[in-house]
Parts: C-alpha cells; sequence; structure tokens
DNA sequence: GGCAGTTCGATGACATGTCAACAATCTGGG
DNA sequence: CCCAGATTGTTGACATGTCATCGAACTGCC
C-alpha cells in the first residue's frame, strides 16, 4: 500500500470526469424532476421499481434488494411517501413479519406522469449525447463493474471477528 | 412530452449499469475508506481538493465551486471537519466577508495516510476492471457529458421569472 | 413441541444535506 | 460620498440517510 501506481493521465481524466458527470448529473436530474413533478430521486425510484412489479407491489425486503437500500433506510423513505398518499402498506400473507408494499392510484398517477420528462431528461443530459458506440461501451463496462462489486461480498456477514 | 422516446435495450443497459456501478462504487469505496483511515467520502474530497491547492489553502467561495457544493454545505461540513481538528478557518486578507480554509497538519497526515489506499480501491474496483479504450472512452464522455451540463445553466439564476 | 439462532421491519438517536433568511461586506452608478 | 443591489459565509429549521437496537416471527435441529 506504500507505493500504489497512481493513476496516469488518461485514467485520471476518466476519474475526474466521472466524478463530475455524476454531481452535474445528479443535480440537474433532481432538479428537472422536482420542478415538473414534485417527486425526488428516491421517490421516483421506489416508484418506478414498484410499477415495475406485478400488481405494483413488492415485499419491502425484495424492494430494498433490489434498491441495493437498507431496509431501514426503505422503512423511514416509506413512512414519508405514506403520508403523501404515494404507497400503502399492507400485510404479508406467508410471512406475519413481513410487510408488503404497494403503489396507490396516486402513485401510479404520479410515476406516470413524471417518467416522460424524467426519461426525455436523460436522453437530453446523457444518452443522447453519446455516441452508439460509447452507449455499448457504457453498458459493457458498468455491468463488468457491477458484477465485481457484487460478487465479492454481497453482504459484509462478520460472523464472530477473529481477535485482532 | 407526451410520446418521448423510450430507451432502447442497449441505453436501458447503458442507463440501468450507470446507475447500478454508481451505487456500489460508492458503498464499496466509502466502506475501504472510513474502514482505513476514519474519513468520509466527502471528508477525503475536501481533504484532497485543498492538498492540491497551494499551501493547502482555499477561499471557502472558491472550494465550494470546485466540488460543485453549496456554501451552505461546505460551511456545515468544514464546522465538523474544524472539530475533528482537519481543517481551519482563517481571515481573508482581501475581503473581509471571506473565510479561507486551511489544511492543518493533522489534516494533511489524514489525507497522505488514506490516498494511497483510496487510489488502490478505485483502482481494483473500477480503472484495473477497464481496457485501455474504455478508459479513453469513459473520459471522453464523461468530460461531453459535464461540458453540456456545465454550460447550459453555470447557476441556475432566475431574476425576474417571465410570466408562464 | 421447544429452543437457539436468524430474519424482518420499525424505531430513536444521530450524522449529513437542503433551503431560506440573515448580517456583514463589497461594488458600481449617480 | 452614498446608497441600492449583489456577494459571502453562517445559521436554524427541517428533510433525509445511517447505525444500533428492539420485538415479533420464522427456521431448523433436538
Amino acid at each position: 500500500m506504500d507505493a500504489p501506481r497512481w493513476l496516469d493521465e488518461r485514467e485520471d481524466r476518466a476519474w475526474r470526469g466521472y466524478r463530475r458527470m455524476r454531481r452535474l448529473l445528479d443535480l440537474e436530474l433532481a432538479r428537472q424532476l422536482t420542478q415538473d413533478s414534485g417527486l425526488s430521486e428516491p421517490d421516483y425510484d421506489v416508484l418506478s421499481d414498484l410499477s415495475e412489479s406485478p400488481e405494483g407491489r413488492l415485499r419491502l425486503r425484495d424492494l430494498a434488494d433490489r434498491m441495493l437500500w437498507s431496509r431501514s433506510r426503505l422503512s423511514h423513505h416509506l413512512t414519508r411517501m405514506q403520508q403523501r398518499g404515494l404507497v400503502t402498506r399492507q400485510e404479508c400473507p406467508d410471512d406475519a413479519r413481513g410487510s408488503i408494499v404497494a403503489l396507490t392510484p396516486a402513485g401510479r398517477e404520479a410515476i406516470e406522469a413524471a417518467a416522460p420528462g424524467h426519461l426525455t431528461a436523460v436522453r437530453r443530459n446523457l444518452i443522447d449525447l453519446l455516441t452508439p458506440a460509447e452507449v455499448e461501451a457504457l453498458g459493457a463496462l458498468t455491468h463488468r463493474v457491477v458484477d465485481h462489486l457484487a460478487g465479492q461480498q454481497p453482504r459484509p456477514r462478520p460472523r464472530h471477528e477473529p481477535a485482532a
């Protein structure tokens, strides 16, 4: 760890560009989303995943896993969305501990109203700025990194921390 | 806005991959960073930008602009970092309103201790997983998007909102 | 059946980020 | 000079995310 290989000029350019794009794209997409639909990005993601599920329903655990959110975070966020009438919680038939999250009609309306504008913003600010080859490369590269990261430790599960 | 062009299969793959990579990479880098050095990612970014500046000093305004943070956020964060002894605030000679943020010796030690491990993690989980062509493509594409986003409205400065 | 160990989701305390408002200061036109 | 308007950084209120913990329920082994 004492003499790491520093990033060369190209690598540094890619890494800095990635971080900067990330930040600016976030700001722009969040701005567009709240302005046009009153939803935050997390709101949108929750509604989006729900709307892609059969009957707009998902078990909290499964939704959390799919979104890569902690159950705690999702539970807090759902409480807020529930108060706004976007989702409801239902009992889980096969597991009394469980909780089923379901889109309300208002929630479905909200995501359907927000999606076209959001999609357009994604196109305008990212996808349409890329060549087909770049889209292809971005897909390939991100999926490779995702596989790498997902593979190494799906859930850090330290059992009996061996003595230091 | 009623009939947007939906993302085709390749575009969707790129967009989903990007978001998933983003999340997983964040989690992993943050995990590595706090575990090995006790710094958060925001801490690291602040210290990193400061350490790249002459004498490890920057005006708060300039640091905020460089990081794409709001002044409020930076001010809050600096207060916390100051309490941990990583940075100090100094008066600004040429502008009495201004505030100069400076690395403390402890801050410089912290970033120098954290950098090699962080850099290694960036390599292991991203850069070294990419072909040279992909690194090149990522650099090109991200910078294009950044230029696009930075160009359209450097600072949203709505003055007299013209009637809708 | 019963118990140990695990999973599930909720919760409270706390860390962090956003937003609006503010005082102090700077700036330029008159 | 003077003052209206802009900029700077801080602050408090609040929204959001994290972490540790909890009670309830499930699971498999005896």
